[in-house]
DNA sequence: GGCGGTTGCTAACACGCGTTAGCTAAGATA
DNA sequence: TATCTTAGCTAACGCGTGTTAGCAACCGCC
């Protein structure tokens, strides 16, 4: 475990200043005529030295550390929401041709001073919050502020700079399929509590769809699961239990309904036959699911990878394009919406037309 | 967008040197013999302020960082492994009260030096390393030149520090399982391309739990899959497509082995009637999944647990007391093996025994 | 042979912090 | 009064880098 070469140690190899090491591997070296022949010198030691610069050294002269935040919104979530994975992906995508790095903070919430705690340490230069809970804050004061922050989701705050789906539209969309099945009992199963732009907004998609479409809203129908399949499980149980069945469920995540697809089979009822359901996200498993989910595409991927060059422009001080971005969605009509799709399918010998 | 407050500027403000400030911010006041109440101006001074120290400064001075690296093996299964979600939870959780935080890297597999590059830039204080290719070169000198590393898996180097389920013994009792079941042409689609340290011992616990069950082994009936349940599908397609059908598989892992299921099932087959499947992860979905997965636990959350321990012990130059920890499993026997379970969990409406 | 211009390089500062040796003033001791 | 001790604090160095002003040598030119 020998101590890592600096700048010190290649300039006394090259037998030249440290300024000059410094000027060369930062492609400087025109500015400052230094001669071919000792421009590869210097490179020689380098890398005969195994020489990187050291990156805390850079952070403190330059004042950024090329490095951004994910911030997450609970630690309980991170192990169980699969809307996470393939937005870091989408994340780690966009910075990393930038030369870029990617922390991942978990915020408690409630308490304390988390998000500028982390913005200010001097640890990252800007961050991506996923999903924060609706008017925090902490996350205010430093949107307010004008730091480098891109939200997923919405913050409501005007100057905010912001990446989702619509979501409104999401639960629109979703209902409205449910309801132009002639389902007129339709029930929603959120994903999360109150409080989360997602939840409230795809909420009020529900139930505009419901007013449109002239369907009566039973409050008794809206309850809150917590995103394992476990909670939807468990919600779908509760709601089974009520007076009158539900003769459908908007589901607020791919997860939530196979939880909720499992309770209604355990009850003896059929899926879509007694009870149809669409839901949100179209994870990986929501095509081989049995019956196979009608939902509406999340886009996790897209939505990292969008926030992610915003935040980059940001970070260089310039305003993005777009200030709040609407990454496209789309429903995809599967198993759990539609009894034909299953049949159809299964004599073309094809399972997946999307 | 104001600059951040520096320990001058708490000084200043407190009207003491900056020594002093960093000297009671860091908990040394009493080795200095500052007053409580030259202390307390100063505390006042910094809360007032919103006084962080800077990380980047701190770390060139103290020559820590107080951050690890989860190295991932290659970005594009980022989006896909089921594993890494808890696995990076564990590692949160295990790392947060000691103060570190969690970069997350990917590396390109092949060319250059990527993990030393990683850990010499002075980011990261130490990495832990995911499901790394068998005897990469750049990992490998990093390890043998006695560096802070964990492998989640295992280089083969003695002297790794590393976490891991017994892969072997995953392999084994799974494929026992569905020997004990009379199966005799048992197939095994693997989660991933060989050179995988899981990959390979998983396939060996098969092939070895042929040879003592008495069941012949065919090499046609061993396949590579690629982590998403699609290549789950497809791999299985292929097997259906030759001359004799396996009764059983062993999937390397629960996304695959729902891609198989599915496969199964549009080719007109039963599970586990006509081909039981047993598989390992106990992902979520394995419960909720029709028929429920059969599967060996891989425990993900554990291994983040325990390699996060294990790093910080060797960053804080200490040896871990054991130096390859195996992390406990079990089997799960449902639905996809045992045709009773279904049936008998549903006539008592109850649905997950485990 | 004095002067401006160019080439090739380096000295020196700054970034913000942790740490240690040592300074001053007051009190204790002799 | 002179010396020692102690309390209370600060000056100053070093971490490894990026950057700028400027130095020395040489050249060409009138």
């Amino acid at each position: 475990m020998t101590k890592a070469p600096t700048a010190t140690d290649v300039a006394r190899r090259a037998e030249v200043s440290r300024s000059a090491v410094s000027l060369v591997l930062g492609g400087r070296a025109k500015d400052a005529r230094l001669s071919e022949e000792t421009q590869e010198r210097i490179r020689k030691a380098a890398a005969e030295l195994n020489y990187r610069p050291n990156a805390a050294a850079r952070s403190l002269v330059r004042g950024r550390t090329e490095v951004i935040g994910l911030v997450i919104r609970d630690i309980d979530l991170i192990g169980i929401d699969p809307f996470l994975l393939p937005l870091l992906d989408g994340i780690l995508d966009a910075t990393r041709d930038q030369g870029y790095r990617v922390l991942v903070e978990s915020v408690r919430a409630g308490g304390g001073n988390p998000f500028g705690d982390l913005m200010d340490s001097g640890r990252i230069d800007g961050m991506i919050v996923e999903n924060p809970n609706y008017g925090d804050k902490s996350l205010r004061r430093l949107i307010k502020a004008g730091r480098p922050v891109v939200v997923m989701g919405s913050q409501g705050i005007k100057e905010e700079v912001s990446v989702r789906i619509d979501d409104f539209q999401v639960g629109y969309v979703a209902t409205q399929h449910l309801a132009s099945l002639g389902r007129r009992r339709i029930a929603h199963i959120a994903y999360a509590e109150r409080g989360i732009y997602a939840v409230d907004k795809r909420l009020d998609g529900y139930r505009s769809a419901m007013q449109k479409g002239g369907v009566p809203v039973h409050d008794d129908l809206v309850i809150h699961a917590s995103f394992s399949m476990e909670s939807g499980y468990r919600a779908m149980k509760k709601l089974l239990d009520g007076k009158e069945l539900p003769d459908a469920v908007f589901a607020g995540s791919d997860a939530v309904a196979m939880g909720v697809i499992a309770a209604i089979q355990d009850a003896g009822h059929t899926v879509p036959g007694d009870i149809a359901v669409a839901s949100v996200d179209n994870i990986d498993a929501a095509r081989f699911f049995r019956p196979a989910l009608t939902t509406v595409t999340s886009e996790p991927y897209a939505c990292g990878r969008v926030a992610a060059q915003m935040l980059i422009e940001l970070m260089n001080g310039r305003q993005p394009v777009e200030q709040n971005v609407l990454v496209d969605t789309r429903l995809i009509v599967r198993g759990s919406t539609n009894p034909i799709y299953a049949e159809v399918l299964s004599s073309l010998g094809e399972r997946r037309p999307l």
